[in-house]
DNA sequence: TACGATTGCGAACACGCGTTCTCTCACAAC
DNA sequence: GTTGTGAGAGAACGCGTGTTCGCAATCGTA
């Protein structure tokens, strides 16, 4: 069960067509009055809101308030392999502590090989896109808070900002601290909010954090 | 030949990098802005300074006046893995909750084929002593003071009985409730601790507990 | 016929975001 | 010293662009 899609008017099919070729040809995507002008409709209110059904129907995604911001859901990006129940082998680049720095990939080499260091991602476990992912070990109890512990490995997704709700490895330089958390961007501050609710959030001017990555899986051995 | 590539700072490497993982990320571009927090820059102009470099080096395409209009020109993203070395699959159960009764593995078959649902535990999280193994779904949020949450999949092995300090799932009868705690047999009573030091043990009669099977792995899908 | 839901128009409004201008600061050449 | 150049900081300025609001046109349904 992918997402019910309805009816698609001629006009969104054809709107999903003229983003598909543009994002093909540049890389980034049409803003929404070319997108009017490349249909031919008359108004960019029309375009808004068939964007708003064909998200709505699950065509494609879009961040509020942001130029150029929709992602086609349906197809193409998702290039590397098949999708298939394999699985996967991520560097293990070190250990995350809430006093050390966060270990970072060095550039270029991301996940593929594996004479180093590295675990094994079942497919339970991988998502659908595996570019820039590497594994962490958790030392101490300071993420307790991110229903994490004492000698569990996370597999973060390399990156260097965050939508809002995703739970980040992020960097406070003024505190010298690592930590796992929630991201929630409000205005020019950042809300890090533990997973477990019990606990409280951090908030933060938002050049104050460094988002190191995105948690996308976690793995425990429980000791016998 | 492709195009002359003289030394790239840095900071545009840096710069490159981010690009690339946001639009690898979102499918649509990162603005200059986005590009300055990320990179922990301070002014946009410097940004639009490297940006500038960057393209008369040929590593990147820009189109003036237009938001997130960056194109990337030497990219192809990598390749997953194959496969990694023995994996170990178990059947999925079902799930355990709260309020519900814990499936049992019926006599007889264990782990091994798989047609079944089931999960592969990667080499990390495989026991040197594969039998009597499952894995259950959890269901809920009663598990918190385990480090376990909503949707974890938690690998057991079925066992009647426990050694002081294992991880068990039990199920309390006179409650009619389900948990993943330490084990501990004090006399004839049974103390369960929570993984989480924070919270309140269950203290019990011993024959008001019935264990099910000790906890040998936790494995978490984070939600996009 | 009336009425609500759907779809479409056009025009402002307001923020997103590229651009530019002015200043530092370091370092090397003259 | 002066001059030139690469690299960066900070603040405006102004166009780019998503959003919203009022108002028609069409269509089903009571």
């Amino acid at each position: 069960m992918t997402t019910a899609k309805p009816r698609v008017s001629e006009r969104q099919r054809e709107m999903l067509d003229f983003i598909r070729d543009y994002h093909a040809d540049h890389s980034y995507m049409p803003s929404i009055r070319e997108i009017q002008l490349g249909c031919g409709i008359s108004s960019t209110s029309v375009v808004d809101y068939n964007l708003r059904l064909l998200e709505r129907d699950g065509h494609l995604k879009r961040s509020p308030d942001i130029s150029r911001a929709i992602e086609l859901v349906g197809a193409a990006p998702p290039r590397p392999g098949s999708g298939g129940p394999e699985t996967l082998r991520v560097p293990l680049l070190g250990a995350i502590a809430a006093g050390e720095p966060i270990p970072v990939p060095e550039a270029g080499a991301y996940a593929d090989d594996g004479d180093r260091e590295g675990v094994t991602l079942p497919p339970e476990l991988t998502p659908r896109d595996s570019r820039g992912l590497y594994a962490l070990r958790v030392k101490g109890d300071s993420m307790v808070d991110a229903f994490v512990t004492d000698g569990d490995i996370v597999v973060l997704r390399h990156a260097r900002d965050a939508r809002n709700g995703e739970m980040v490895a992020a960097w406070l330089p003024l505190e010298d601290s690592a930590t796992l958390k929630h991201f929630h961007l409000e205005g020019d501050s950042v809300r890090l909010m533990p997973a477990n609710p019990a606990m409280e959030p951090i908030v933060v001017p938002a050049d104050q954090v460094q988002v190191h990555g995105k948690v996308v899986a976690v793995m425990r051995r429980v000791a016998a």
